[in-house]
DNA sequence: CTACAGACTTGCCCCAAGCCTC
DNA sequence: GAGGCTTGGGGCAAGTCTGTAG
């Protein structure tokens, strides 16, 4: 394997899993991304950390934590203990994913949400509402400060997620403003201090830690050699950061594994230099002093209600909590140490700070090692010939293979779309030639193809499970070598190596190009990106070479080609999601968003007084921005008409928003994916008034916002916040109303309760984002079901009462159903078995409702995309929940870097 | 300033595995 | 042990956003 080559130095530690320390390196490592990172890092944790050094216990913890507190930790022995029940995790997973995913192409699954919707509006109508209020904006500029975690700030409702605030209207509305208050008071005592440290046992640890270890093992351990190489830093840093205790040590060796730049780099952004690039940085800079100082304060952006939480549950429980949780996280925190250490500097050394994350033009990495791609095997005919015309058809191996394309897709949706068949059609029939018997599909029965393919999957499925296994180890031979990347000297998993193999292209909603025929990538097509001195990866089929080689290190792809579809877009292989150099990027983006918090009131009250603004550009940003941030819409780029016909904000139809008087507008337009979004809300009037302004006119298929479009409304939100964009709402929204959710409702509670407050808070987030899911195809059938077993568990219930009074009298049971006799209990034993059985209703009528409430909700994409994981690891500490009840394994990989998070820190 | 190229992130669905129930 | 349901991860389409050339 490529990686065994590049071995570097650097790579032979691989194989102790435990090295968790690689995985900080990383961070500092990394050039560029490095410093940013670091930068966050260092807010974020050194926030807590840091930021609160100045604050009493907690900081200790903190900084105890970063380098000292593995050695605390490790001191516990309880620890150990925790560790290994690694098995839990698997099924704590379970129990997260709640909603299970169904497909089925449903375009308008929306519909079915109209509950959701319905919620939605509540929610987000009270958001309106509070917004108002809120106006007083000020503030925020001159805060600019940012703190990180905390900041200062206001109380006011701007800090709360739109959740929060729509929630408060509905019904709920008052908690929040209500609450706010005295949660203010509150919040500065807010945590830490307590923290009594922890000698909790960490027993429950749990599996985090032992999780982690897991992963690694597992991934490693796959492959039988090498286990050290092989390890996927997530693992490695889990390991670690289980292992950590001991290991501090080898951290710091691995630190200094990474020769590259970036362990120094990461100083630098210690050092913070002032930044670079734009203004982000600046921002951060002054963010990161400020902070220091401010310490204090910093709550004022958390939700009042999270503030009170925060500040009463703190004490003691809480901070016996956060000593256990930090344990069970520890192990994640090895993984940290190295970001800590960045901290603690930044704390000191605090300014600088990196170029913005997206560096553009910067560094990504000095040493870059990799073997390529890996191809598609070529096409074996079956053989088995179509009918035309009643009559069977010779085809070429080439026109073969692309009506088994066509074939396969027989029970799809698209089957019945003429614009698919067309466009199969029009490229088919070139592969056909001219004087091809088949003259058009009409007559085509591609039946015998579709049968084969069946009988194909069949046999497949009848393989007994030896075949299969051997099958699979066969693969992963095969793509071992592929599946790795070393890259400034560690070990990294690859992405998507494989290259995407031919067949008709099935682009979502109503999309031009759906049907037509991909073609087979070969070599020729491929661009090789790698390191200077990396061997350059062989080419896999023999007698072809790759397209180009470039060492270009200012940018994260191994490798592209061009979109077969559209020739002027590329289809990249990157790392993969667990990699440091993705979650360097992944923290970088929730830094912004939470960089946001420190903004928002001012912004808001920026278009809360545009909205009236005689300039027509400015009013419409302003209306566009009030929209992204309460509706979460997408910004809404321009499209090719070779695209589906789909809309973001900035290119709104006028017939996709509907002015309902006094003050609500109906939007109702395709989405990302051509997902329906319907929702009705209420709006200032302002908004309402602008809106019909920049109706009239026009018809309804003419832009809503004439004025305006995504570049200019992320150039003006550049003004307002360095690196502000469109997307940034998103994230911050979903980010900040998870994390005030869960302060809000999170109660005293066995696991399992505070794992469904989770998932409610999740759905609430999904619902905010409009992310959708089809209806599985046999919802009802289970819904069904379930309404039946309730019914039979109902009737059982009743005999059990009938038998109860019985039993009382002394009488025996009646018989059952079949006339049998039943045994006789006593009324002690009856009582217990319909208690029983009452729980068991209970639970399937909780899980109905659960069932019913997510049949069209995705909790997935908004907890792999714009839930801050460090909301959820630090709600798990402080709440004693296994992280691996929220996160799965590969969550877990991904999210590494979070892992080492303060239990009190806060969006 | 616009258009386009380029580089990522986000998002839904599919499907093989694993799990659970009967 | 079979069959149905759930899960996790892969696949790849479809967004966002930045930089640059003209």
């Amino acid at each position: 394997m490529a990686v065994e080559a590049p071995s570097k130095h650097v790579f032979d530690f691989d194989d102790d899993d435990d090295d968790g320390p690689i995985v900080f390196k990383r961070n500092n490592t990394s050039s560029s991304k490095q410093n940013q990172l670091n930068s966050e890092v260092k807010k974020a944790s050194s926030q807590r950390y840091d930021g609160q050094s100045g604050r009493p216990a907690s900081d200790a913890r903190v900084l105890n934590g970063q380098s000292t507190g593995s050695q605390n930790k490790s001191i516990p022995p309880s620890k150990s203990p925790p560790v290994r029940s690694p098995i839990l995790s698997p099924k704590s997973s379970n129990s997260s994913a709640k909603a299970s995913p169904v497909r089925s192409p449903v375009v308008n699954s929306k519909a079915s949400t109209s509950l959701n919707d319905q919620s939605k509006q509540a929610m987000r109508q009270n958001k309106f509402t509070a917004v108002k209020e809120e106006k007083s904006p000020m503030k925020t500029t001159e805060t600019n400060s940012d703190d990180d975690d905390d900041d200062d700030d206001d109380d006011d409702d701007d800090s709360q997620p739109l959740s929060a605030r729509l929630k408060g209207i509905s019904s709920q509305g008052n908690k929040g403003a209500s609450t706010s208050t005295p949660a203010q008071s509150q919040r500065l005592v807010p945590k830490i201090e307590i923290k009594v440290s922890a000698e909790d046992p960490d027993d429950e640890a749990p599996l985090s830690a032992r999780f982690k270890m897991k992963s690694n093992t597992g991934t490693s351990s796959n492959k039988p050699y090498e286990s050290h190489e092989k390890k996927p830093l997530a693992s490695k840093i889990q390991q670690n950061g289980s292992i950590m205790k001991d290991k501090q040590q080898k951290s710091s060796l691995l630190s200094d594994k990474r020769p590259l730049d970036k362990g120094n780099s990461s100083d630098q952004s210690y050092a913070k230099k002032p930044k670079i690039s734009d203004t982000p940085t600046t921002l951060k800079s002054k963010q990161l002093t400020v902070k220091a100082e401010k310490a204090e304060e910093d709550d004022d952006h958390i939700p009042i209600s999270q503030r009170i939480k925060k500040s009463v549950s703190s004490d003691s429980k809480t901070s016996s909590m956060k000593q256990k949780a930090t344990k069970v996280v520890s192990s994640l925190k090895k993984i940290n140490k190295n970001s800590k250490k960045e901290m603690k500097k930044s704390k000191y050394g605090k300014s600088t700070k990196l170029s913005p994350s997206s560096g553009d033009g910067q560094k990504k990495w000095s040493t870059l090692v990799h073997n390529g791609v890996i191809f598609p095997p070529p096409y074996k005919p079956h053989g088995i010939k179509m009918l035309y015309d009643g009559r069977s058809v010779d085809l070429t191996p080439e026109q073969e293979e692309v009506a088994t394309m066509f074939a396969v897709m027989k029970d799809t949706d698209y089957m019945s779309k003429p614009q698919f068949k067309k466009n199969f059609w029009e490229d088919w029939s070139k592969i056909l030639g001219r004087g091809h018997i088949i003259k058009g599909l009409d007559k085509c029965d591609f039946t015998p193809i579709y049968e084969w393919h069946l009988e194909e999957k069949e046999k497949k499925k009848q393989m007994s499970s030896e075949e299969k296994k051997a099958l699979k180890e066969e693969k992963l031979k095969q793509e071992e070598k592929y599946m790795w990347a070393i890259v400034d000297g560690v070990k990294e998993k690859v992405g998507n190596f494989r290259v995407e193999p031919p067949g008709l292209f099935r682009g979502r909603g109503e999309h031009p190009k759906m049907g037509k025929l991909k073609r087979r990538i070969r070599p020729c097509d491929i661009t090789i990106n790698i390191g200077k001195d990396a061997p350059i990866p062989e080419c896999p089929i023999p007698g072809e070479r790759w397209k180009e080689i470039k060492h270009d290190n200012t940018v994260t792809w191994l490798a592209f080609w061009n979109d077969p579809i559209n020739p002027k877009e590329f289809k990249y292989v990157f790392l993969a999601a667990s990699s440091s150099l993705k979650g360097q990027s992944d923290k970088e983006k929730y830094e912004k968003a939470r960089l946001l918090k420190d903004y928002i009131k001012n912004i808001r009250a920026t278009y809360t007084k545009n909205f009236t603004a005689k300039d027509v550009t400015k009013r419409q940003i302003a209306v566009a921005t009030y929209l992204i941030d309460k509706l979460a819409l997408r910004a809404g780029n321009e499209k090719d008409d070779d695209e589906a016909d789909t809309v973001g904000c900035c290119t709104l139809k006028v017939g996709n928003v509907e002015c309902i008087p006094p003050n609500k507008l109906k939007f109702d337009f395709l989405g990302k994916d051509s997902i329906q979004y319907v929702n009705t809300v209420e709006v200032e009037l302002p908004v309402y008034k602008a809106i019909g302004q920049f109706q009239t006119g026009k018809s309804k298929t003419d832009d809503l916002f004439d004025e305006l479009d995504t570049s200019k409304l992320n150039a003006h939100l550049k003004e307002l916040m360095p690196g502000l964009t469109a997307k940034v709402f998103r994230t911050y929204n979903a980010s900040i109303t998870l994390d005030d959710m869960l302060n809000k409702e999170t109660r005293d509670g066995d696991v399992a309760e505070k794992v469904v407050i989770y998932q409610r808070a999740n759905k609430e987030v999904a619902i905010i984002c409009n992310h959708q899911r089809t209806i599985s195809k046999s919802h009802s059938a289970q819904m069904s079901r379930l309404t039946e077993k309730i019914t039979e568990l109902k009737g059982v219930l009743k005999e059990l009462k009938t038998d109860l009074d019985r039993a009382k009298k002394g009488k025996p049971p009646l018989k059952d159903a079949d006339g049998k006799q039943k045994r006789n209990l006593s009324p002690e034993a009856i009582e217990k078995k319909i208690a029983q059985t009452n729980v068991k209703i209970e639970k399937m009528e909780r899980d109905m409702q659960t069932k019913e409430d997510l049949k069209t909700v995705a909790l997935g994409t908004s907890k792999i995309n714009y839930l801050d994981p460090r909301i959820t690891v630090a709600w798990c500490k402080r709440h004693e929940v296994p992280i691996e009840k929220i996160f799965n394994k590969s969550l877990l990989a991904k999210f590494a870097w979070a892992m080492d998070v303060d239990p009190d820190f806060r969006f």
